[in-house]
DNA sequence: CTAAACTTGACCATTTTAGTCAGGTATGTA
DNA sequence: TACATACCTGACTAAAATGGTCAAGTTTAG
């Protein structure tokens, strides 16, 4: 049970964007060189925010990408479905007819996993960018 | 983020070990039979459990598994811990010296990921094989 | 003595991850 | 108008993790 690079990357490049975007739009290049995260994949990852309409691009010299939104109205869920990045405890959903794992009932553990993962969705519902940024405020060094 | 199938195959076996050992031991081949779960896979899971005191086997014709804890003292924790299904969200560990990324400093969002770890094991920690059984007879159809 | 059940370790196909690479296109500034 | 900067897109891939299988045992009840 493990967090995606994908996942995390998209955060801390939002929470980085977040800090400098007040003044001018940032670079992925200075992102990328801040958060030491690799341009290309950073393209990917803005590419995905950009379509979920979490950030805007302007293009051409002096160019970069701002938020779409009030950092308080960014969500983790929503940063994270950008991105592909969900949460699954089962393999057995609920479109298929079938019970879990072949078997013509639900498998007797589902519940438990149910259960789990809404208790982590509710962590990433529950988080917002702003939170982040003066949680960071505040612990920084 | 999601759950892989050892964790889950662990914890499902174990359910349907906790209901059937009062009487005998239990045969792996049951349990495959019962969960859908192949029974090779299944002896790798039980390798490790009987590694970490979970269960006992007793070997033999008419063998098979027995729990070595009473169910409440069982935590889903232990459980995992056992299959090496660890709540990783961070790749930065305490150990490394350096920050993360290789910054000399926490990513911005290493605190985070430290409370959503916490989250997780949280629910982890206070989840018991006994709960599971109550919560499964409840719901059985 | 034999069948049922545990034990161990090697092996492997597939999928996912975490990127790289190679080309673009748009636009502010000199 | 040139050109540097930055966004944009899609193909590609090495390495790791996943989810098992396979083979060859050992132990013990009946």
């Amino acid at each position: 049970m493990k967090l995606t690079s994908k996942g995390r990357y998209a955060v801390m490049a939002l929470v980085d964007l977040a800090r400098f975007d007040n003044i001018n739009p940032v670079s992925l290049r200075d992102i990328s060189l801040r958060q030491g995260i690799s341009l290309d994949y950073l393209e990917q990852i803005f590419s995905k925010l950009k379509k979920n309409e979490i950030v805007k691009s302007i293009r051409g010299t002096q160019g970069g990408y701002v938020l779409n939104k009030n950092p308080n109205d960014i969500k983790l869920t929503n940063i994270f479905n950008a991105v592909d990045e969900k949460v699954k405890t089962v393999q057995c959903r609920k479109e298929s007819k079938k019970g879990c794992n072949g078997k013509a009932t639900k498998c007797i553990t589902h519940n438990l996993w149910d259960e789990l993962e809404t208790h982590i969705n509710t962590f990433f519902e529950n988080k917002s960018l702003k939170d982040l940024l003066n949680n960071n405020k505040e612990t920084r060094v």
